[in-house]
DNA sequence: CTAGTTGACAACCTGTTGGTTGACAACTAG
DNA sequence: CTAGTTGTCAACCAACAGGTTGTCAACTAG
């Protein structure tokens, strides 16, 4: 596994069962089980996949009976968003030109950019 | 590798190497020699990395003499923005916890907030 | 032509991923 | 207490990632 935070976080989301599994848990808490059932593998395949999700702070866990829910943790996404703000200027057409790219290199906060919202239409 | 397009681009941005490669690139395009140059490995493990960040489309590669010249290429990046943008809610404190994000879409319309982005499907 | 530079490619090696199975721990329900 | 449910852990395995070296091709420069 890699050692810096950015590098285990892109790591853990190069699956697609654990993004599958993100997305699961974005529409509410879960057991194990519960989120193993729709994939055609071991209990503990899917427990390994937890204990990556878990690693790289994108789930936390509670205990609930013999149930150990999960529960997903959104921060670490955020750096990945961050990363990729520096970026944008290599797709993103409204920021095509080099004069608004400049402008917006000018402004005073240096995370201007950090809640543009998606110009999508 | 994996099959769908945004696993293969988070897998090749996943290594802190070939990020490091695309930021290089994105102060201009560079030749593989040039890129090689930072890193205390041979040429051809260089020359893997960028074989990975082409095949997902990341960079293009020119012809120029005995020069392979790399051009970073940023739409892959958008998908994985596409992707995160359905996270956003999870960790952008503006859309703090689950409840506020609900209040938020019970507002009459006439009081709806510009800034409730991204809410489709 | 010859020599040097740039870069790709194949073979190889080692550590890691992602899956398996089996044993077991913790807790609940009869 | 006993049986069932939930989940972890360790051992094992095939496939792959990321590095190496050596060879070779393409092109430039003397």
């Amino acid at each position: 596994m890699q050692t810096d935070p950015l590098s285990a976080t892109l790591f853990a989301l190069a699956d697609p069962t654990r993004r599958s599994i993100l997305a699961r848990l974005a529409t509410g808490n879960a057991s194990v089980k519960a989120l193993a059932e729709p994939y055609d593998m071991s209990l503990a395949a899917v427990s390994k996949h937890l204990k990556v999700l878990e690693g790289v702070g994108l789930i936390s866990r509670g205990r609930e009976a013999q149930y150990r829910p999960c529960k997903l943790e959104g921060r670490p996404l955020q750096a990945v968003s961050d990363w990729l703000e520096d970026y944008r200027r290599f797709w993103d057409r409204s920021l095509d030109s080099l004069a608004e790219y400049l402008k917006e290199m000018h402004r005073p906060a240096s995370h201007a950019r950090r809640t543009t919202r998606k110009i999508r239409k």
